[in-house]
DNA sequence: CAAACAGATAAGTATGTGCTTATGTATTTG
DNA sequence: CAAATACATAAGCACATACTTATCTGTTTG
């Protein structure tokens, strides 16, 4: 189940911080990635390669690098489960739509 | 680190089905809980640590049961980090404010 | 109080995970 | 084409995790 692979790739600090990183870029190749990270470069690869197989970011290769960016819609099956849950609690939902008004500005 | 916590815990298939079990009523004892289930007692009751550690859960002692209920603010982190990441993507907090409005109806 | 019951904890085990070093595969460049 | 570069893959290892059976603690009830 897809949604298994996401939660469990988001499960790990490392590939958090990943995705943090790709989040804040248009896009990065691996290396770059590793830049201010303690990680060697088959680790990195084997993190992308989770990140991946979970849809959360999309690869393109250009040259001899690989360009890395995140999936704009992977973290979508997320939000559906979380704001399933949140029909319970109404005030949830009511601080989930303050949090995106607060966006607006 | 709680957000930690958080994921890791849902990244168990059993765990989040226990999470949604007790989301659906508003609380269960562990025996209750393991109906359906093809989990054994004590694997029901670390799961439910789990659970609690990451504050997903709460517990209150009845007699001998003990009551199992979701806290509503547990997945508010969840909520935060994911809509951290969605203002990359105007498109997809869109999506989710549509999902909110759904729910008004 | 003794037996029954709900659940927690202990200890052991099999599997999963995240890392390492070594090597392989594309691609570029001198 | 040979060396260098960027990344992937293989294999092995240490530790984490999810489970089991056995036992313990706390509460109720006959």
């Amino acid at each position: 189940m897809m949604e298994n692979h996401i939660f469990k790739a988001l499960a790990d600090p490392t590939r958090r911080t990943i995705f943090e990183k790709l989040a804040s870029a248009d896009g990065m190749n691996a290396s770059a990635l590793r830049e201010g990270m303690h990680i060697s470069q088959p680790a990195m690869s084997q993190h992308l390669a989770v990140l991946r197989e979970a849809r959360l970011i999309q690869e393109e290769r250009q040259g001899r690098f690989v360009n890395y960016r995140v999936n704009p819609e992977g973290l979508d099956l997320i939000v559906q489960w979380v704001a399933r849950y949140s029909t319970f609690w109404p005030e949830r939902v009511d601080a989930l739509r303050q949090t995106l008004k607060e966006m607006d500005q």
